[in-house]
DNA sequence: TGCGTCAAGGCGTAGA
DNA sequence: TCTACGCCTTGACGCA
């Protein structure tokens, strides 16, 4: 999850600003990626200094791919999906950690140190929750199974209308492999 | 090329 | 009515 790390682009603030205002994001964007990739490397730099972080694990790959709203054949925006820095995951998990939910202030306060906009503080602790709480109701469920193994009704356990919904429900659920545990061969 | 990951979209709900 | 939430899905992206 948020532990492995990848090389991430950045998400400006200036980059979704520029999309949100139809101000001609395209034709800019090419012009204005390489002197950004600069600026997005003294941003980091400055950020990690702020916040105390060593700018080693930073990537400042240019705001390559995600941000940059190309269209398709149909004409149609393509919807863009931001990657956060690593600096920037590991602040909210930091934050996270401390604390699941944010007040407005806080919220505003992250978002602004992070130079990420309040709606992806917000969606990030929304999808994080979220991310947490499927984790562990599959933990348990593994726990139920594993028990159920021992007391050998794990057949029975499989059959059972718990199992059905399971299934169905977390058809397309792949974090819950996170927690395969001697189960995890037997349903799928 | 299929699959896993994850930010964002969408919808329903609750509270002020 | 507005805002934030939970829940679930979608779509872009990277990787084996």
């Amino acid at each position: 999850m948020s532990d492995t790390v990848k090389p991430l682009t950045s998400f400006l603030i200036e980059d979704i600003l520029s999309v949100k205002d139809g101000t001609g994001f395209n034709e800019k964007c090419s012009s204005q990626k390489m002197e950004r990739c600069s600026q997005w490397k003294e941003e980091s730099e400055k950020l990690s200094e702020q916040l105390g972080v060593q700018t080693e694990s930073l990537d400042p790959s240019c705001p390559s791919t995600s941000e940059s709203s190309s269209f398709s054949s149909t004409g149609k925006q393509k919807r863009s999906r931001a990657a956060f820095t690593h600096l920037q995951v590991l602040e909210l998990e930091k934050k996270f950690n401390d604390q699941k939910y944010l007040s407005a202030p806080e919220r505003a306060h992250l978002a602004s140190t992070l130079r990420l906009t309040e709606t992806q503080v917000k969606i990030w602790f929304q999808n994080r929750r979220y991310k947490t709480k499927r984790k562990q109701q599959t933990s348990e469920f593994c726990q139920d199974a594993y028990e159920a193994e021992g007391l050998g009704l794990r057949d029975e356990l499989v059959r059972s209308s718990l199992l059905t919904s399971f299934c169905k429900t977390y058809q397309y659920r792949p974090y819950m492999w996170d927690y395969s545990g001697p189960w995890g061969s037997t349903l799928w």
